[in-house]
DNA sequence: TTTCCTATACGACATTTGACGTATTTGCAA
DNA sequence: TTGCAAATACGTCAAATGTCGTATAGGAAA
């Protein structure tokens, strides 16, 4: 028996849409959940049913294109495989989607088998790759330079001392291990921790954490 | 008229080139001009032929591991493209191979028709990689911080649905939604989580979704 | 076949965390 | 000098988390 593969395709271009379901319907157990025209639209959607394996998603694309939609829909549901599938295939998409969490980045021109095989090797815990599309990646990796660069980040100010219990809690220490590290009482720590969120617009360790670390606070 | 691809295999174990050998027997197109059993011998032979196209290297060898060999051949002959075939697919070889300018990965258990395939996208300016490396490669790119940082990982065993759980714990969720996600119950996503705590010898999320990621478990 | 592991699930309990309000001291800048 | 931000600190409460025990079903391994 085979388990079916509840797939979703998000495309402004609804002939586009149309040939990748094509492509699909050779494959008895794919099965189209619904298609979305933006990031957006996709968001609504599948905030009422987020029952999906397999998200196909274009990049280029009105209101909330599809790298700011993948991030989205990898910290929401991060069991949802997201590949990408587009005609660009510029380093800088490839990054950013990657970095968003994509799982996958083909092109459009690709063979359905392809197209099915990287679904499948993608639900089976790999990634589903074009060679031109694996060849950038290496090198990628090979520069890491452009890695860190760009990206406009929005200026937080945290005080020195907010910094130092920051860096104490990125280490997994809880309130009283930092207030001993740092010869304060308990209480001053969950302040400081109170305050760091508020600044950051996050609700707990985890999130603080990880953006400090995107904003090189810590 | 198809282009007659002039292909070197580099293996210390015989058994293992003939079994190379047979698999792209079938590839009329495939023409295996010598093989070698370790770095320096391909270095010695090559030295006398250098009209390649394509050189299949296995990684670990004696005298000059394929890796290193790798590093002198594309500087000395960029335009032989190297693809690595081993048995070995844990980060370190992976990363360092790309490093040293391998153009693709793939394990020696691979299809005759992936491998050949492989070959060909590798000449066309693609690269080969299994989806297992593939997204082996993508993590590399998302968490540059352990290229640095190797060192002996201990081998920790997580089953598949822990990783789920992991990845979603990682991004901030508490046990509820991850709960939604996956559709368990919560009090199922509480005893994943005590087995991956037990299993990673942590306390609580953070830690453990830091040493995850040291250990590219996400 | 039996055993072991994995995935699923519930309950209970103590601890930790996150959110809120409030208050005192200190040092720097207006 | 005044005022304000930062650092310090306490208390309370609800929610989330971490730890323990237990249990069942299914599948893989021995």
């Amino acid at each position: 028996m085979q388990k079916i593969i509840k797939t979703v395709i998000v495309d402004d271009n609804t002939f586009l849409i149309k040939a990748i379901q094509e492509k699909l319907s050779f494959f008895d157990d794919i099965q189209i959940k619904f298609t979305a025209l933006d990031g957006s639209d996709l968001l609504t959607k599948i905030s009422n049913n987020h029952n999906i394996d397999v998200i196909l998603m274009d990049i280029d694309m009105p209101i909330l294109n599809g790298i700011e939609a993948t991030e989205i829909i990898k910290k929401k549901y991060p069991h949802i495989k997201v590949i990408m599938l587009t005609v660009f295939d510029n380093d800088e998409n490839i990054f950013n989607a990657i970095k968003a969490g994509a799982d996958g980045y083909l092109l459009k021109e690709v063979e359905p088998k392809t197209l099915y095989e990287g679904i499948i090797d993608t639900l089976n815990g790999g990634a589903a790759m074009n060679p031109s599309i694996a060849l950038k990646t290496l090198k990628l990796l090979r520069n890491p330079i452009d890695l860190d660069n760009k990206k406009e980040e929005e200026i937080i100010k945290l005080s020195a001392r907010e910094i130092d219990v920051l860096e104490q809690l990125s280490k997994g220490l809880n309130y009283i291990n930092i207030a001993e590290n740092l010869f304060l009482s308990p209480a001053t720590v969950r302040k400081h921790i109170e305050n760091i969120y508020t600044k950051l617009q996050v609700h707990n360790k985890l999130e603080a954490v990880q953006k400090a670390k995107k904003n090189n606070l810590i």
